[in-house]
DNA sequence: AATGAATGAGAATTCATTCAT
DNA sequence: GATGAATGAATTCTCATTCAT
């Protein structure tokens, strides 16, 4: 894994007050995101997130109201300004869109699959069913938000005659499936069988361009 | 979903008391499915598997030493089943390959993404890093198997002429993914997204299955 | 520990089946001692005495009310007969108080000191007062007995003018306090300070006895 | 029984709170002792301990790691200063070793058999196989001290004149054993053949000394 | 009589959350 | 704001005892 994550923080400046509380409350959520990855929701224990984040236990509730409430500000925090950033970059028509796609899910591997977002990911798939709430709104802002990414590409490749035609329900969980498959494989068996991330990506690569070439 | 998951008996013939505590056995693990699939390991409580195996609380222990032994039988029995099958049904070696590959995944699909065991491919995802063992277990016995599978079939389909040769790291991982990803979908996006399985089914085969071709 | 403890059994011939019964409720006693030497009242499983005895957990039942009883049984069967034995050996009148009251401290110590007895003897210090009925059992069937044995030699001893006249109040406690002592230092502490015992007897019997002298 | 157990406090000032905290371990332990000493160590419930110390069941645990630790925790605290106190009476080289010991051994009935101490003495003896740790621990900073002490003194007296040469093997425990089993009788027969404490210890040091005497 | 499967009361322990300091 | 002591509901697991076979 190549990145550390942090928290991105709001832009507007504050009082020195203000600023202290947005840093705790940052270092919270990124001590939250590794305790949560290290042993998931369930038994995640808000002492160690306290002790992760270097204060004391009763310091977590003035921050966050719950432990649910702390998991999904997590998500969110960490989700969403990816997807700023995957939906800035897109802005260069100019680049084939076979080129687009490569460069954005190279950017979905560089910058979930290797990093603790992977986890994020499972955490996702494990408590989702428990936390619908947590469901909908990953929906809504994270994977609504990719589709129409990834859909948009590749209908600009169909129209510009690089791709095929293809029947469309659930053509983006197929085009980014390997991906996501990548990032479980990782945290579950790798040690039983270890995968190459940068072998892995030419593969799902070559055969989804393959596969959508006209 | 189209089918209810039964577990299967041993065949021997056995006197009545070990007739009746092997059905007790096959009750607890298929309520014990139903309860995992509900609320997850964590959330699971063992009383509730007693409740729906609609025995006494005692009784479940009288069965498996811990609900985590519990878990594991549920994942063993409920999945190495499937792979004697598929492995079976792969004896048709003058089928196309192509044809192969379609057949393996729509088992894959109907058997286990339109079924309860779409949970226990989701548990493991979700728990497997914290049992080790188990996805040890489902490593060896399932996917390493499943992987074989696959793998041969698509050898075979560059030996005929059907399928291009390709990059083999990750192959059979890309390959099914798409169907893992359904699975997922399903369980945890599909009231915000309904996603239609026989069309996404189309997809997926239609995707692959252009990306492989010589 | 030079002598394994079997249980007496009734001196009357019976039918077979009655024998058969008899041999059986014996047999569960002996298990039952070894247990509950092993890790006391309250950690004994009725399951472990069952397998120790080589039989079911309900057949433990079929000869014992509960483990209470059980127990009880164990502490009567085991002490009683060797008090019988002890007042059987004093009809020696001719032999001088000292001879005869070394021989009784040498008695306990082989019998009991040196058995699996001694556990006995600490069972009834540990679930005493949780067992009211049996202390009292065994105060008026073990120690009462005993006392007589000890101060009937004591007072023969002063009226033969072999030993002097004493405070009587505790006499018997004082003199076998040192066996009762070493019993409980050998369970307890012997890994760490290892008592020979033939070494203590002596070291008891020349402190007693010079201490009774006139 | 003459006297109530008080913990000892450590002696440095502390802040509120951390006093506070003091005291309440303090609380917790003098209730455990008296659960303990009540129904011994299986038999007593953590919430006993909690209900008898004025919190709930889950304070209990902020101080203590499990009911293991709390009963080792017990025996520590009730046993230990004591023998300090021995210790530091022994400074009076000018009485003779017959009062010395005298002397110790009033003590010994005072502190130990004539308070809640006795039950340790008894839990000790009933549970040490089922604690090795805490019975290498009594062993060690209670027993020995406590053979150390009287040892000196005979040997002393030895050396005095007082007393005749004996044998050594086991003599500490002889001397003191009387007291042993005063304490166990108080505990377990005392309702149904009282003994009389005085008496009975002056018997003790008569049948000792004279026992000793050169 | 013997078996061993089933029961369910009971206890230790954990941990999210609260609140006095 | 921050702390960390206290709470008590919740859950796993145990085992004496019962009872159908």
């Amino acid at each position: 894994m190549n990145e550390v994550i942090e928290v991105e923080q709001t832009a507007e400046p504050k009082s020195k007050r203000e600023q202290q509380k947005e840093a705790k409350r940052t270092a919270l959520i990124e001590a939250a995101l590794r305790v949560f990855s290290r042993v998931g929701f369930a038994a995640a224990k808000m002492d160690d997130v306290a002790d992760e984040a270097g204060v004391s236990k009763g310091t977590v509730y003035l921050y966050f109201e719950s432990k649910e409430q702390l998991f999904e500000e997590v998500v969110k925090v960490t989700m969403v300004p990816l997807l700023d950033e995957g939906v800035a970059s897109l802005v260069e028509p100019d680049k084939s869109a076979t080129d687009r796609l490569k460069q954005h899910l190279k950017f979905f591997y560089s910058k979930i699959l290797d990093s603790d977002r992977r986890n994020i990911m499972r955490l996702i798939m494990a408590e989702g069913p428990n936390f619908p709430h947590l469901a909908e709104f990953y929906h809504a802002n994270v994977l609504s938000r990719g589709q129409a990414l990834i859909q948009a590409i590749i209908e600009d490749g169909v129209a510009r005659g690089e791709f095929r035609a293809m029947p469309k329900h659930g053509l983006m969980q197929n085009v980014v499936a390997g991906a996501i498959v990548a990032g479980t494989w990782k945290l579950v068996f790798d040690q039983f069988q270890p995968l190459d991330l940068d072998a892995y990506f030419e593969t799902h690569i070559d055969l989804i361009l393959n596969g959508l070439k006209a």
